[in-house]
DNA sequence: ACAAGGATCCTCT
DNA sequence: GAGGATCCTTGTT
């Protein structure tokens, strides 16, 4: 198995580890996930949970760069992000979606619904569904990354080529945020949420 | 103490 | 393409 990566690698402008985010695996026991699409929430953004300073919720991303941040969003997803950017600054990226690449079963008997767990790129093109493919919930938030047991990041092979596009679900943000280009995916795989909106890079 | 709204997903038309 | 589910967080009174 590839290298976890280091804690260095967090520490450093919000876009620049969103992007290289790209290709990653997220490992939890028998899963792993490639990561294919991520959101950028960076420091003086109104679109960041971060914006109106610390709170109880948001505290993680106040915390060490490299440590998870998980919310519950519409009061039933579970949402996972990373933090970034030196303690005391609140930034992160946020997991929109993933590629599966092992532990397949767990993953559908934790996205099996009323109809079951949807066949194709339906399973994980979405940050809901990757939190509970994952298991995460609000209580991971401030769990460390870079380190062995739970939850891991691990070395991956970088994409071909990627796209990029505004950020999604954020109307309530202000214009020049909203229509920031903080969104980044993997080019041609299936496993993106809302390809149209995404240009080549 | 209260009201408002949300970094979404799924189903139905 | 549109709407409901569902409940916690936040800012305000």
């Amino acid at each position: 198995m590839a290298k976890r990566v280091p804690k260095s690698f967090f520490q450093r402008d919000t876009c620049a580890v969103a992007q290289m985010l790209l290709g990653k695996e997220l490992v939890r026991e028998q899963i792993r996930l490639r990561i294919t699409e991520v959101e950028a929430y960076l420091p003086d953004d109104s679109a960041c949970h971060a914006r109106s300073g610390p709170t109880k919720r948001n505290a993680a991303m106040f915390g060490p760069p490299g440590r998870a941040y998980v919310y519950l969003c519409y009061g039933l997803h579970h949402l996972l992000n990373i933090a970034t950017e030196p303690e005391g600054v609140g930034a992160a990226v946020l997991i929109r979606s993933c590629e599966p690449l092992t532990g397949h079963e767990t993953i559908y008997a934790r996205r099996e619904g009323k109809a079951g767990a949807p066949k194709g790129p339906a399973l994980l093109t979405g940050p809901g569904k990757v939190g509970q493919a994952l298991g995460v919930d609000v209580s991971w938030s401030g769990h460390p990354l870079y380190q062995a047991g739970g939850l891991e990041i691990r070395e991956g092979p970088p994409p071909e080529q990627r796209c990029i596009g505004p950020r999604v679900g954020i109307g309530y943000a202000d214009p020049e945020d909203r229509d920031a280009p903080l969104r980044f995916a993997i080019a041609n795989t299936p496993w993106v949420s809302q390809r149209k909106t995404l240009t080549l890079v």
